[in-house]
DNA sequence: AGCGAACTTAACAAGGTCGTCAATTCCCGG
DNA sequence: CCGGGAATTGACGACCTTGTTAAGTTCGCT
């Protein structure tokens, strides 16, 4: 909409803080992944970022340089922070069964607490990862996750746990598969039955569900 | 004041068209089944749509009556086709195990032969079911499936073949979700080692597992 | 204090989108 | 042949979007 805010100089804005570069930018970040997150690229509106950030269009054209570059911080941003939580796993001291076990429900948790992460991660997708293939940084951010899986199921395998052809990246999709699941298609899928899914969603049984899904598939019979 | 659709009264022989109504509604749908699916609620364009076609957007405009109601015509399209499509599924012969991988099977390869649909209920959960709630017709088109799953557990739990507290959502959800895992995050996943992904992938060896992850799954001994 | 640079604002221009309406063509039945 | 209504066209108006630019403000440093 037009804005049309015509304001004294000296009344409100003089109240304002000086400068704030850094702390401007990080607003403006924040507010963009909720913005992007919620309407996708197409429907978000840099003005609606910037009423968010009580800034103006221009100056999140000053800060970042445009709409796509401010959608790839974005995007880079939240991988980062998936990664960095991902980091925080401490599963090498763990019995094979229960780091498995682990690693699903932290997945799983995160996915339904961070549904800004999953909904960026789909819309980027269904833009066949136009943008993405811009960011070399975005190109390995699946692969801590895949190698803490694979060691993981190395070492349940010389137990005799796992089966000997389980392979880290099939376990990595499934578990990804299934968590992102709920949170991605609750509304088609949560129309069934009337059977709430996502955060409001029965969050611990199905957790469970998930992980007993995998060591069910990860244990050591082959298909019968 | 008919507005849906609506067709010729009565059934008669003599009655022609007067030029081509169903046809170019028909072709019309097409496009933008395919618009839609590329590019999104938003990003879809009507012009794009009418270019498709050989007509204009005014035309489209009188045979739906703009944007939205040709996107909701298009839902109820592909989700038509997809109910029907597994109405010929014949699986009440089927021994339980076999009538699951079927079922399985099945639903795996249509998401990976039909990726627009895939694609436009990622969308329509993207944009948090806000078109799909207007249409009464959408509300039970999983119903079938569900329903047919549940009898071939039923089945599978009387022979001792499946675990008692299998529960037929849980079940179809787990496919969905392993099968459209594929098709849906294929962009940003298959970034991941170069693994192609989606129709490109290695459809038959994917399809085997999730089979595999469900039949374990359902297995008669809950997990140890 | 004064200067240069960072920061902020308001306004503009170009482009794109959608829905509608009046006018026109076309076909069919009378 | 001719009226009438369905089908189709071109054009218009209102709205929203993005990026830029020129002017103003504030700050840090010398």
């Amino acid at each position: 909409m037009a804005t049309s805010v015509q304001l004294s100089p000296g009344r409100s804005t003089a109240m304002r803080k000086p400068k704030a570069p850094e702390a401007n930018r990080a607003r403006i970040l924040a507010a963009a992944v909720a913005e992007f997150a919620s309407r996708g690229y197409d429907g978000a509106s840099m003005d609606a970022i910037a009423a968010r950030t009580n800034t103006t269009r221009a100056m999140i054209n000053y800060y970042f340089r445009g709409k796509e570059p401010l959608y790839l911080a974005v995007l880079e941003r939240v991988y980062a922070d998936i990664r960095e939580a991902e980091s925080g796993l401490d599963v090498e001291n763990l019995e094979p069964v229960e780091a498995i076990r682990r690693i699903v429900e932290f997945t799983y948790d995160y996915y339904v607490d961070h549904e800004d992460f999953v909904r960026l991660v789909v819309a980027e997708n269904q833009a066949k990862g136009r943008h993405m293939k811009r960011s070399h940084a975005l190109r390995t951010v699946n692969r801590p996750i895949v190698e803490m899986l694979g060691r993981v199921i190395a070492r349940g395998q010389a137990r005799g746990d796992f089966r000997a052809d389980a392979d880290p990246i099939d376990v990595h999709m499934a578990i990804a598969a299934l968590g992102m699941f709920n949170v991605t298609n609750q509304y088609t899928f949560g129309s069934l039955f009337q059977r709430p899914m996502g955060a409001k969603g029965d969050v611990d049984r199905r957790r469970a569900m998930v992980a007993d899904i995998i060591l069910q598939w990860l244990g050591p019979q082959p298909a019968g």
